[in-house]
DNA sequence: GGCAGTCTCTGGAACGGTCCAAAGAAGGGC
DNA sequence: GCCCTTCTTTGGACCGTTCCAGAGACTGCC
């Protein structure tokens, strides 16, 4: 009833269990009738090796764990493409767990993962709580992914250049004309990049007198908040650059619900490109963050510190670039 | 460097290896300053029982492999949390893969899990390839979540009611007023449930020579194309049952495209109840397949098919209901 | 025929846990 | 003091692989 192990091929094809073995990792020096014999064993019995007695032997287990923050927020899923495919490249496979998910239960995933013995992990945006990293990078070559933080001594980091996406947000927004331009701010390093990029990109075209900043929180509900208040302003500013896509659609609804036609009388730029971003309802202006690039260069870089992992920590930018869509336009009054 | 084991924990706290496990799977008749001992070796050591070694002896892996068709398609959120939280009181662990991140790298994920020997696996919606759950379903238990297909011997299928949803969609648009009512299809066994339901509905109220379908895939664009299709006719229906939310979202846009206003004067009714359509500028009405309660229930069929393997293989359909929001509205000529 | 050198193949020792039968310690009754 | 029980603890077998040293078989050369 039980799966059949090695030892049963290696009975049935009438060799032993270490030329099983040599068989199945492909080594040569093996003679075509038994290869073939062993094979037809297999096959037969239906033999799949068994991981766990393989990692246990081999100590490795070409798998790597991949944290995720929340999925209900799919702006990663080019960047797991991208991880995927270099991966696979390497003979490595990739597990998934979902740090949202398993937040209310108190479980750490990355426990779960450093007791599978993973080879490396891939810690996709910014975790919840930073301990759990620190406490699981000490144990295996570890990466993040899409988020500057937390900066530990062994982990590299890998993102896009958050600094290039807000300026080519905003000066695009300059470009066409607009003056008052309001951001609304995301959370942590990334969202702190973004807007003091915003801000600097403002100073530097003499704008910085009608730069304006509203707290978000990266959800559809903060966005829309945010742009309420910034609506009922006396000076309204006529563009807006949202810290991510979630935000932008909350602007987009406070801006339709107001009167406002998007992109008549607001102009609204997002970050991430999302496929909300591409829902031909929504189509939004947004920063491409070049997930999937990210997602290979973190890859590479797990691999690099799998192979040495006592190399220093590097810091791995990535340069978004701009996707126009239907949300910009040049300012009502004409600019 | 390498992981502490069992053996130096127990070296240091001076018993022997089988005390250490004892303690560490809390069985009771271990004296008090022993267990101390041991807890205070594994604090200083950092010690991690090794999943693989647990395994391999407990043949067993405390690990549920779940399956995903398509990340990109986030409906199944909930659907996992669902699963998740029963799953975690039992004692085991989820693992996730996405079917379509490796579809096209050829590698057949339920094999990755059968290899891991995962103690039961769980499809989310419909595979591409029945034929990789057929040979999975040989060697582990397994359940279907949110899908009625494939059907196979051993394998129980947990789903929320797609008759009762389509009808609750259909009946919504019939009760509001509207006559001319487009049903655009999905695929699959859920599809063609949805549409045959959407027929039978029609039917039963004396509709059924107004009902018209279009066929879709259950994409925006699919649903676009559809609906433009649909608006071309000369005979414009004043209503339309998209089989899932992204094909609604699809709906949408070509409506709006075409100068028509939702609901003024089209309603549109989604299903999936997706955070799409909670978006607050989409607000759509949509069914409510109630993933959370699906998720809840496929945990349970696992675990129950976990502990008696034979038992013949049960459907098992979860009641849905709608969910109204801003797309439906009396048709246009007053009804 | 003997011997070195290849080429193939094999048995047994890991790997790090769990489990179990049995050993050892402690306590009670005579 | 001895035997019997009960409570704790232990050594060793085992899970299913990989890895390695070395065993056999065969070849070619002197």
């Amino acid at each position: 009833m039980s799966a059949p192990t090695i030892r049963d091929v290696a009975a049935r094809a009438g060799v032993s269990k270490s030329l099983v073995s040599l068989v199945l990792r492909g080594a040569d020096g093996v003679r075509e009738d038994k290869r073939r014999a062993v094979l037809a064993a297999v096959e037969e019995l239906g033999y799949q090796p068994n991981a766990a007695a393989r990692s246990l032997s081999e100590r490795r287990t070409r798998t790597v764990g991949v944290l995720l923050n929340d999925m209900r927020n799919p702006w990663f899923v080019e960047l797991l493409d991208g991880l995927n495919r270099r991966l696979y490249d390497a003979g490595l496979r990739m597990l998934l767990a979902d740090g949202h998910l398993n937040r209310h239960l108190g479980e750490d995933l990355a426990h779960t993962f450093t007791e599978l013995h993973v080879d490396g992990l891939i810690a996709v945006g910014t975790l919840p709580d930073p301990g759990v990293l620190r406490r699981a990078a000490g144990r295996v070559p570890t990466v993040v992914a899409s988020a500057r933080e937390p900066v530990l001594p062994a982990v590299d980091i890998v993102a896009n250049d958050d600094v290039i996406g807000a300026r080519l947000a905003t000066e695009h927004l300059i470009g066409l004309g607009h003056r008052d331009i309001a951001h609304i701010a995301g959370q942590g390093a990334v969202g702190e990049l973004r807007r003091r990029s915003f801000e600097a990109t403002m100073r530097a075209h003499g704008l910085a007198d009608s730069a304006v900043v509203e707290q978000g929180d990266l959800t559809e509900e903060g966005g829309y908040r945010a742009t309420v208040r910034l609506l009922s302003r006396v000076h309204r500013p006529t563009a807006v650059f949202a810290a991510n896509d979630m935000t932008c659609v909350g602007a987009l609804s406070a801006a339709e619900e107001t009167g406002l036609t998007v992109p008549r009388d607001l102009s609204l730029v997002g970050y991430d490109n999302t496929y909300l971003s591409r829902l031909r309802h929504l189509w939004l202006t947004t920063v491409d963050n070049a997930s999937e690039e990210v997602g290979r260069r973190a890859a590479q870089r797990l691999l690099e510190r799998i192979a040495e992992p006592g190399r220093a920590a590097a810091v791995d930018l990535v340069t978004p670039f701009l996707e126009v869509r239907g949300t910009t336009g040049p300012p009502p009054s004409g600019g």
